[in-house]
DNA sequence: ATTATCTATAGATCTATAGATAATGC
DNA sequence: ATTATCTATAGATCTATAGATAATGC
């Protein structure tokens, strides 16, 4: 049954949503096609006519929870709100809706240069936010460099804080982080 | 055709030798238990009746992954050396022997207790190490929170290093880090 | 006429188990 | 007699495609 390209759009955007959540929370290779259609309330055979393969549909996944998670940042922001929200323990309990370079960052490097520009471009923009909020005594270089290693410290924190199973660790890891950025 | 204690215990060592490789080469859930018997020489039968179940597998492919790389830092090793090892062109470009924690962290959190257990005691294994490095004029207390950040930031740094498509700015990442941590 | 979606299905791969086999270890 | 391994297979799930369906958009 065809549909309106108004409703064509909203279905794709449907997709992307539940794709961006899932993928965050089972891992790109864990999301399967079927369990994804079934979220996003189609049936796979559509997202095969809108995606072509799933490769390909992962890629605009990743593009839209990244674009997704930039748009929840305020203009204004202070850097130490950001670091303190980003090693938070609400962020570290709340992989599906949260960084998606901290859910997917380990198995990026095995997918498709198209997967893999998306991801790239993602990272840059974190590290031109976060450096355009660094000391202004800083040379621009200084301040890349000093992104560049808090955006790392960020991310390595947050998924180690989520692998570990003991709760005082987990915390520890966060407020050590907090600590060594600054907060 | 039955095999010896000691045949078997070897065979069992392969089959964690090859699943310590394969999980960092393909992630967890994208190591098959067919592959990784095949990767070891066996059916996967026999990996059934050795281990019970995959999860149980993996709990003691990614023990046997730690200790080994655990293995590789030598005795007065020099903390240094250590980071820039670690954050090298070749550590990242290697992520089959690489570190445990580089390769498996984002999909930890979904495992079991027990896997999550080994990977806990790894983490604070490299914390342990690394906290008994620093600057010997910092209180205990100091040096395990040093510690602690910097497990974060190398893993944080090494993840990205991967996953980025950009060989600038994956090297840009890595040398940022290593600035950071005083190397 | 076009096309977004659905139905049905292919073929591969996944984890797991039952039972046979054959060599060990008592 | 025990048991490590193998063979064969079950049943689920995975990605993908072909063709039907039915509403849109010309």
């Amino acid at each position: 049954m065809r549909v309106s390209k108004e409703q064509a759009a909203k279905n794709r955007e449907r997709i992307l949503d539940a794709a961006s959540r899932l993928m965050r929370e089972r891992g790109i290779s864990g999301m399967g096609v079927d369990a994804l259609a079934e979220a996003a309330g189609m049936t796979h055979g559509s997202l095969y006519s809108q995606f072509g393969s799933k490769e390909r549909l992962v890629e605009e996944a990743v593009a839209h929870a990244i674009v997704a998670k930039g748009r929840e940042v305020p203009d204004g922001f202070a850097l130490g709100d950001y670091v303190s929200e980003y090693l938070s323990e609400k962020h570290r309990d709340e992989p599906g809706t949260g960084c998606p370079f901290a859910a997917l960052s380990c198995e990026i490097w095995r997918h498709s240069g198209g997967v893999r520009e998306r991801f790239t471009a993602g990272v840059r923009g974190m590290i031109r936010l976060l450096s355009g909020r660094m000391a202004s005594m800083l040379k621009p270089r200084q301040r890349e460099e000093e992104a560049l290693a808090m955006t790392a410290s960020l991310v390595g924190a947050l998924v180690l804080a989520r692998a570990v199973n003991d709760p005082k660790l987990s915390d520890d890891i966060l407020r050590a982080t907090r600590n060594r950025l600054g907060v």
